[in-house]
DNA sequence: ATGGTTGCCAAGCAA
């Protein structure tokens, strides 16, 4: 079997329906997960996404907060809404497919606010909470060798130095510090989580998903950061064939400050 | 060092 899976953080979904029908028609994937749709369920675009080619769609929305949503060609089976350290925010949204041979996890990590301290900020502290609980629940799941599951969507932290654009520029800022990094590191051991992404990129050569709305020109400045991430345990990460970092929906008109992440995969 | 933008929903918060 093979499939395409893409992660985007959308940004809101209702907004932002036409960049979503210019993606799928242009780039054509079977799974597609979306953070930030920030809408509940009941005002989701579900008609004209499914008109789009995916029938069966999951959502765990919240109002005018985070929200995911998987959208998949495949039939779905419900995996649940972990509510990962009790915050009560749509964060978590799991799958299955193929039989229930292939679980897709869909998460929206807590961004953590401005300030880098879990005394002084209680977002930052969420954050590492959830980071935390994460790795917690993805060490229980104990994840055989021939479990197949993948792990996506908006990490909100840029674990490389040339996964943003200046590594001791932004060793205080929040998505790059120590801290996270560490945090995201624990997490991705409890699961033995592959970084697919990063096989197509070698570590020295920078690679971002996200660039602030903030830059005059986000292209010429360049000032990015890989924060959206594709990770599988190692029964599937074999199976990846090539990836794809959508850059150019950065410049389509009205766009999300993230970019869509794709990765196929082939089950042989 | 600072301020820069966007979306929700109609003020200020979250990112």
């Amino acid at each position: 079997m093979k499939f395409r899976l893409a992660t985007w953080n959308i940004n809101s979904v209702r907004l932002r329906l036409p960049l979503v029908e210019r993606f799928v028609r242009a780039y054509r994937p079977d799974v597609l997960c979306l953070q930030e749709i920030k809408c509940v369920e009941e005002v989701f675009p579900l008609i004209p996404l499914q008109a789009l080619g995916f029938p069966h769609i999951r959502i765990n929305g919240q109002a005018g907060y985070h929200g995911v949503a998987t959208l998949s060609r495949f039939p779905l089976e419900a995996r649940g809404n972990e509510n990962f350290c009790g915050s009560g925010q749509a964060r978590h949204l799991a799958v299955a497919f193929d039989g229930g041979r292939v679980v897709v996890h869909n998460i929206y990590v807590p961004a953590g606010g401005d300030i880098p301290d879990p005394d002084e900020n209680p977002k930052f502290k969420h954050k590492l909470t959830y980071l935390r609980a994460l790795a917690d629940w993805s060490a229980c799941c104990a994840f055989g060798d021939q479990d197949r599951h993948i792990l996506t969507g908006d990490f909100n932290v840029a674990p490389l130095e040339n996964d943003v654009w200046s590594h001791k520029q932004l060793l205080k800022v929040v998505s790059h510090t120590p801290i996270e990094v560490e945090h995201l590191a624990r997490l991705q051991k409890s699961g033995n989580w592959v970084d697919v992404i990063r096989r197509y990129v070698p570590e020295d050569e920078k690679l971002y998903t996200w660039w602030s709305y903030r830059a005059r020109d986000w292209q010429s400045s360049n000032r990015g950061r890989r924060l959206d991430h594709i990770w599988t345990t190692p029964a599937l990460a074999d199976a990846v064939q090539s990836m794809l970092v959508v850059e150019e929906a950065r410049g389509w008109q009205q766009p999300s400050d993230h970019v869509p992440v794709i990765a196929d995969f082939d089950l042989a």
